[in-house]
DNA sequence: CAGAATATGCTCTGCCAAAGAGTAAAAGAA
DNA sequence: TTCTTTTACTCTTTGGCAGAGCATATTCTG
């Protein structure tokens, strides 16, 4: 309905049992106001009033604002190159429900079937309670909703449809009273939706500038500026994998040469050792990392050195003030420290020498991509919440 | 004084002469509210009514919304390695006065003392008028406004001193009414400042992300992401010069090995001829540009490449929909397109090759900076105009 | 040249979000 | 108990803007 409403409903997204008193203060809102706007959003079914968090102070206490128990939710889908899961998440965050299941077949149709499936019964639950969707995928997606994930086959997929087919029983998911707008539909890359729930709820919290870098089957990423997650004109922002930070020998299925994520992957560790390229090379990969053998310990460090000075080389270019890493990147942190210390200050131009970002291992785990499906999709609703 | 007043002032800034009909289209105003805001605005001398531009078309002739005559202007200043500018800034962009000098001396107190006179002397022309300044400077800028310029000696120079020697007449230049917000000064790169005129008013516009990289002695630039530069957490983003794209083998004066800017720069061009370092990369490097000799041309085209197959990692990381060549930059398109294609195209991964994103001379050239400046501090004041 | 068509600007009324002042309520401290 | 502190509620006022209706300025048409 109005600015102030939509920004004190954002707040009660982003701190979750914020005290209605401090949000006042955060937005600069009189008493006056804050009893008009909390008891108009609690009208509307959109925020309620716990009774209270004993704060030890005196004065009359307050209230914590939190998601009304029949308030509107989103869908969070996430889906990997191996299963599916579809969580019902409510302002603030926290998840009501959880399914998912893997994968029957790999084609899309199969895939696509099961999700919508699962969708639909999900409808029939939560009903018109059920507002916008968010959906994490292995691939690219352009502004468009097409989908690209050539790894697995997925070409030029149109997402919306699984919006669509759910849609069919009434105008739930759809911008409000205009139609045109489209349904309430995000999708993006795995590794993009993980940076902003790193962003958001993680390890990043706070930062200015956060680099989040996922390695799985290749290596993706995103850069959150202030909040923002920066996916690109055409929706393939993050695709650091595919910057000539390797071996220019090296052919990269992208058609390039010398791509970073062709160095840093299970390929990668296979080629050091002289082997052939593992048919899964994320299982590969991982039975390295935990390898006690110093050959493969060695060829385990020298990717571990190469994906140092790359994230050097970013957070020269980018300026970032903190970088997450997940998937195998997190096993690597863990397993060669020192070689990625080493790599990446060494890589660091002066200025950045003195107090180089911090390295951490995302916080969110396997859950990043879906919990930022989640917030991406609260950040779509937020604004048509009246 | 209101949102809607600051969008139609941006909107003015934006886009200079739109005419009063299709800015009150473009923010969804009734001609009720068109009436009352533009003669609020017209009030409090920030907006005046040109004539009108003939339209062709039937019915009553609309007014081009232009700046005030008597209206806020701020100052651009860009401060360079051999030369000082201020220009004189009003709404919409249009310059009305500028000065400039070449250094006296290359000490920073002689070059802060010079444009602080200038300055003094413009507050005498414009008095209370100038309300904001924009400041380029050759170096990184951090948050709280210090310059470190190493190539030229200045080190953690307080640049809010350059506003503040000018404010001690008067109250001018402070964020109105609270003056704990500080000065309206904002401080960046030269090639941040020319990336965001480049988006605002030159070949960028319209871009959605849009990357600018300028050679001059390094190679700098920055990203523009939906219109917002992207200046890093330290003011130190869009330092790509030192990403690895660049021989392993050569250290850089930043302290990493392989930095792009010195494998692009006068410097490479040298080192592939086999010759000492040049005192003056810059003015060499447009010599070989220019050559006839085979070799250098040949130096010139190694380089061409090597920007080529930067560019590319940049555009695959950062799904940049534009590329804009400034400096030096601009005279390798100029000189060597196939040479900066070839490897261009080579370098993209697959999803950008069937358009891949165009690669343009910057379109402002030497003006970039102080262009740029002039924008931000628009940017910086319009918040703050009633 | 006169009227029709069209696009735009102005005036007036009404609505609603939010600020502000004053009052009431709920807790700790003396 | 009584005072102080903090917060919430009520009521009034303000101001931006939408909408309807009228006025105005130009081009088109006959």
């Amino acid at each position: 309905m109005t600015t102030r409403s939509t920004e004190l409903l954002r707040l009660a997204h982003t701190r979750p049992g914020v005290t209605r008193a401090d949000a006042a203060r955060l937005l600069g809102l009189g008493t006056g106001a804050a009893t008009e706007i909390v008891s108009r959003l609690a009208h509307a079914s959109l925020l309620a009033e716990a009774p209270a968090p004993p704060s030890g102070g005196r004065g009359r206490p307050t209230t914590a604002l939190i998601a009304h128990p029949t308030g509107p939710l989103v869908l969070a889908v996430a889906i990997t190159h191996e299963d599916w899961r579809i969580d019902v998440v409510e302002l603030g965050g926290a998840t009501l429900t959880s399914v998912a299941a893997p994968h029957t077949s790999p084609d899309w149709a199969a895939v696509s079937a099961s999700v919508t499936a699962a969708a639909s019964s999900l409808r029939l639950a939560y009903g018109e309670r059920l507002r916008a969707m968010g959906l994490s995928v292995p691939g690219t997606v352009s502004p468009d909703l097409r989908l690209d994930a050539s790894g697995l086959g997925w070409h030029d997929v149109d997402l919306t449809a699984l919006l669509l087919a759910d849609a069919s029983s009434g105008p739930h998911l759809m911008a409000r009273g205009d139609a045109s707008l489209g349904p309430l539909l995000v999708a993006r890359n795995d590794a993009s939706l993980a940076a902003a729930a790193e962003s958001a709820r993680g390890a990043a919290v706070g930062a200015t500038v956060a680099l989040h870098l996922r390695i799985e089957a290749g290596l993706g990423g995103a850069v959150v500026d202030h909040g923002r997650v920066l996916t690109g004109a055409r929706g393939a922002g993050g695709e650091f994998g595919h910057m000539p930070f390797g071996d220019p020998a090296v052919t990269c299925p992208c058609g390039a040469q010398g791509c970073w994520g062709t160095a840093v992957d299970g390929t990668a560790m296979a080629r050091l050792l002289g082997r052939p390229a593992p048919p899964d090379p994320v299982t590969y990969a991982r039975r390295l990392i935990s390898s006690t053998q110093p050959a493969e310990q060695a060829a385990v460090r020298a990717v571990a050195a190469t994906l140092g000075r790359g994230i050097a080389g970013l957070v020269n270019g980018l300026d970032a003030d903190l970088v997450t890493l997940g998937g195998l990147g997190a096993d690597l942190l863990a397993a060669a420290p020192a070689e990625i210390a080493t790599a990446y200050r060494a890589g660091l131009m002066r200025v950045h020498r003195p107090a180089p970002p911090p390295l951490l291992q995302a916080a969110l785990g396997d859950d990043g991509p879906i919990t930022g499906a989640g917030e991406e999709a609260w950040s779509l609703l937020l604004p048509w919440l009246t």
